[in-house]
DNA sequence: ACGACTGCATTAGTTATCTAATGCAGTTTA
DNA sequence: TAAACTGCATTAGATAACTAATGCAGTCGT
């Protein structure tokens, strides 16, 4: 679980991203429990608030349900939520990036050619990191 | 000059990508003066300050210059600045996508598939507004 | 029953961001 | 030279966003 205090993007948004991805991947399986709000605290080094705020973005898509007293449990749909969720992320910065490419009136052939660049460092990091 | 209040992009944002679009198309070309604060402000019910915000936004990229008294102008190299900057843009929002499609342990062949669909629409609602 | 764990609600404070009000300083033109 | 235009600097205010402090309420194991 890596977070980083210093980027501009909220705690709150980093947790959840963390934990969806972690959903998406397999590694917390429906009906797992999330680590409690005041143990994720401790490890992020920050308020049980902010981990809620996280928990409480997730429950509302869906990927995982709470229940008071208990835990924060991974939803049985979790996995494909997750999953969804992320194709959701991507068709939307495909999107910003077709918008962007619009307004300056550029071809597709360019754009085109700007993701193949981009996916294929995408698949050599992959292969790295693997 | 579209400009949408309730959108929650700040509006010196909003008035700094239109201009630099009508830059990129060559509605406003080198040496050309922009509209003046007043002018502008005037035209998009806001305060003379969030102009100059997004004007210095532009400046900043070198995409005009501003002579005190006289006006803000377009650079010489606005055009291709206007240019380099939208690729830039569409390069964000690539590897936005990119980065969300690793998060989750998508297969560069789905996110290929859904850039196809994307920029089909792209190409679709390109010609249609010609 | 009691202690230790869970999630949750309320409140508050801090910070950053965005926009506006106002007045100064430079340029041009009649 | 005076009026009418330019950009710009300073200040202030308003709002929204994020995080934290604190205490309550439910569950579980011993």
């Amino acid at each position: 679980m890596n977070i980083d205090p210093g980027s501009h993007v909220p705690i709150y948004l980093q947790i959840a991203d963390a934990v969806r991805a972690a959903v998406a991947t397999g590694v917390y399986q429906p009906g797992e429990p999330l680590p409690s709000l005041r143990a994720m605290a401790v490890e992020v080094h920050v308020n049980p608030n902010t981990v809620q705020r996280a928990y409480d973005e997730l429950q509302q898509e869906g990927l995982v349900g709470s229940q008071r007293g208990r835990g924060v449990f991974v939803a049985d749909r979790g996995t494909s939520v997750a999953r969804l969720a992320a194709e959701v992320g991507v068709r939307r910065g495909l999107e910003e990036a077709v918008r962007a490419a619009q307004r300056a009136g550029m071809e597709p052939s360019q754009v085109r050619d700007l993701f193949g660049a981009v996916l294929d460092r995408m698949i050599q990091e992959g292969r790295q990191s693997s």
